[in-house]
DNA sequence: GTCTATAAAGCGATAGAC
DNA sequence: GTCTATCGCTTTATAGAC
């Protein structure tokens, strides 16, 4: 068991990409077997329930992945700007500029939604709570600090499918920038945001 | 021909929603089938290209129908902040309050971007373009206005990628109404943009 | 012009050799 | 545990009756 364990999170990565490249419906098995160079058997071993297990599998990892990285700093930084612009670095990171997608957004859209919706709305639910929190610990009223953060949430998944849309590589961090200056308080906000890599926890 | 175009025009809206709930993967002939209530034989007799023809077909109804109600009044209509306003009350209805996703920006997501590349970057291109000049027109400078345009854009995309993830029919008009205060002056921004129970921030 | 029947290919998933 | 062969089933697309 802890070995299938083992296979299962050497296998996450890959098949992650391979959603976000082709989606749900786009995914065949083919294609994971040719991406991870592992045989269908070894696939089904590692997820008996196939292609839904998968895709749930790799949308849990990419939850956890937020809430180590980005959404417990969000709520336990003891300086909120710094947990705030450390999530402007890492968002600009993990989303390579814009360049690669947020897959739970693209399940949101599509007719996955209603098959991973638990998981789609845990991950937004809890970015929205993190970033929250962070912003009202920055001085914000907690309603104001609610609106912001949705505002926020809503820049960054518009900005990656704009982004992709348009195939700008520029227009991702320029969103990023201007989030930003209306996340951080002025007097911080004037260190640049992509610059400063990952100032910590 | 002409035949052939009425039957095409008949069946686009239809298509347009089956390619909506399940994407362009997703969207089997049989499927199709079922919700025109043609048969595979009427189908492919009017779109000889079969599922790909179909797809750029609504896609560039779907261009068409955003040029006449909203790119063009936005460039045209002379008074500037009600072209805005006019945009915001077509989005809503449109999009049905969130409820309705964006098949352009589904497609964006997806590896159907590559396929209908141009279209999906016209549409982009086209409403980012004709909001800025309802912008320019408005009193903003020629950048502050593409600024605002390019932000404007992403959330509404944003919006419905975060109100389908919540699954809150109240987010997306909540969205909109945010955006009403940030496009248009204040002076005029006080009247009502369709039923907002929100004044703004 | 619209239908049904059918073809050829690909799908997810399983079985069984090793 | 990993592979290949294979099973049903569905897919897109076509052919031909009407």
């Amino acid at each position: 068991m802890g070995e299938k364990a083992a296979v299962r999170s050497r296998l996450l990565p890959v098949l992650g990409e391979v959603f976000r490249s082709y989606g749900y419906e786009g995914t065949s098995v083919a294609r994971m077997t040719a991406a991870t160079g592992a045989g269908k058997g070894s696939l089904y071993n590692a997820f008996p329930g196939g292609k839904e297990e998968m895709a749930q599998a790799v949308l849990a990892s990419i939850d956890r992945w937020f809430e180590t990285a980005i959404f417990l700093p969000l709520r336990d930084e003891p300086s909120a700007p710094q947990a705030i612009r450390h999530m402007l670095a890492q968002v600009e990171t993990y989303f390579q500029s814009g360049q690669r997608i947020c897959l739970v957004g693209l399940f949101a859209l599509g007719d996955e939604r209603d098959r991973f919706a638990i998981r789609i709305r845990h991950y937004f639910a809890g970015w929205q709570s993190a970033l929250t929190q962070a912003l009202v610990r920055a001085g914000h009223s907690h309603t104001a600090a609610s609106t912001l953060a949705e505002e926020a949430i809503a820049s960054i998944q518009g900005a990656l499918v704009q982004a992709r849309a348009m195939q700008d590589t520029t227009l991702f961090p320029r969103a990023l920038s201007r989030l930003a200056a209306r996340l951080l308080p002025v007097s911080l906000s004037e260190q640049p945001v992509t610059t400063l890599s990952h100032k910590g926890e």
